[in-house]
DNA sequence: CGTTAGGTACACCGTTCTGTGTGGTTACGG
DNA sequence: CCGTAACCACACAGAACGGTGTACCTAACG
C-alpha cells in the first residue's frame, strides 16, 4: 500500500521502520496467519531488526491488534460512500470478493487469538458491528422495513461466505450474494411507504 | 460421552486410554483450539502417560485428524434422519442450535492448521460438503426448486452463523434461522409442482 | 501360574518461539 | 559539527513445544 514497503537497496532501510513493521504484518498475518508467523520472519520480510520492532510494540499481541486497527479503512469503508451506486447495487458490491482475500483477518484473527478478552478479538468485535451497522444504514436509505435486521443478515452472509471459501478451498461469494439479492428485494418490496423505489415493483 | 472419561479414583487409571485420550481431546481442541493445547495437558486432563498416547497415534496431526473424524456422526448426523418432523421442520431444525457449542470445530481446524493438505482440512472440506448434500436432499423431499442451490444455501448459513458467534460472542444462529425460513419457503412456493405443499400457499 | 499386551513414570532431545541485552552505526535537527 | 533519536547486528535467555527412550508395573487371559 505504501510507497516504503521496500528499502530502496540493500544497504540502509532507514527510517520508515514502523511502517515496513505493519506493512509486512499485514503481508504475513493475512496468509500465514498470526501463529503461524514468527517474529523472526517478519524481521526478515521487514527488513528490521529485530530489537526495532520491541521498540516500537512492546509484545506481538500489541503488534496484532494495531495490524486488525489498521485494517479497518481500507477493506470495506470506501464502499459504503460511492455515491454512484444505488443504495441496493451497493449492498450487493460488498459480496463480489474475488478469491484474492484468503479469509477475513478478523475471523482468523479471533479463531487463533481464542481469547475473547484479547485487544485484537476487540478490535474484531467492533468491526463486525460496524460493518452491519453500515449494512443497516445503507438498508435504511433503501427504504427497507427492519434495516437493522437486513443489516445483521447481510452482515451474517458475508461472514458465511468468508469461512465457507476458506474450509472448502472454493468461491462461496456467489452463494452468498445470491441470497442477498433474496433478502434486499424482499425488505425492500415490502415497505414500499417513504421512498418511492425506482425500479421495477411490478408483479 | 462414554463412560470411562473420567478414571475411577487415581490409581490405576486401566485400559480405555484411547478412549480417554480421544474424549480429552474433544475437550481440549474445541474449547481452547487445536494449537493452544499441548501434548502435556492433554495428557494430563485424559490421565494417560504421554508415551501411551505416542503408541496410539504416531503424532499430534493424526490425533488431530481422529478428533475430527469422530465428530462426524455425533454433530448434525442423527437430525436428517427424524421422521418426526416435515422435511422443511427438518431444516429450520439445524438452525437451533443452543450457545453451548463454541465453534465449528472444522472451521476452527481449517483456520488454525492452515494447511488444505492436511488430513484434518480434508476431513472438514468433507463434513462440510456431507451437510451441504443433506440440506439439498432434504430439500429435495421438501420439493424444493433447485434443491443443491438451497442446500448449499443453508450450509452458509449455517457456517455464517457459527463465524458470527464466535467473533461476536453473541447468538447468531436465530438470524441464520430467519434468513432460511425466507429461502426454504421461496423455493417450496415457486415449485409446487410434484409435492402437494400442505399448509398455506396464499398470498 | 506365567506370559504379554497395555499402561506408567520421568528424564530428556532438538526445535521453535517470544522477548532482551549490548554495543555499535547512521541520519537528521539545531 | 555535535547531540540525539532511530536503527542495526547478533547472541542469548527462558519457556513451550512435539516427540522419544528406558525401565518398570499390572491387569487380564490362557
Amino acid at each position: 500500500m505504501t510507497e516504503l514497503e521496500k528499502g530502496p537497496k540493500g544497504r540502509r532501510r532507514g527510517r520508515g521502520a514502523r511502517e515496513r513493521i505493519l506493512s509486512a504484518s499485514r503481508e504475513l498475518f493475512t496468509q500465514q496467519g498470526v501463529n503461524r508467523t514468527g517474529m523472526d520472519q517478519l524481521c526478515a520480510v521487514a527488513q528490521v531488526s529485530k530489537r526495532t520492532v520491541y521498540d516500537h510494540f512492546s509484545s506481538k499481541d500489541e503488534l496484532v491488534a494495531e495490524y486488525l486497527r489498521r485494517f479497518d479503512p481500507s477493506v470495506l469503508g470506501g464502499l459504503f460512500d460511492r455515491t454512484d451506486l444505488a443504495p441496493r447495487e451497493r449492498m450487493l458490491a460488498a459480496f463480489n470478493i474475488p478469491p484474492t482475500t484468503p479469509l477475513c483477518p478478523y475471523i482468523g484473527a479471533a479463531v487463533e487469538l481464542h481469547d475473547p478478552e484479547h485487544p485484537a478479538s476487540r478490535f474484531a468485535r467492533d468491526h463486525k458491528l460496524a460493518v452491519a451497522r453500515r449494512f443497516a444504514d445503507t438498508a435504511r436509505e433503501a427504504g427497507a422495513a427492519d434495516p437493522d435486521e437486513l443489516g445483521e443478515q447481510l452482515a451474517l452472509l458475508l461472514d458465511g461466505a468468508t469461512a465457507r471459501t476458506r474450509v472448502l478451498n472454493a468461491d462461496a461469494f456467489p452463494t452468498a450474494k445470491a441470497i442477498a439479492t433474496v433478502l434486499i428485494d424482499n425488505a425492500i418490496a415490502t415497505a414500499p411507504e417513504d421512498e418511492p423505489v425506482t425500479d421495477d415493483t411490478t408483479s
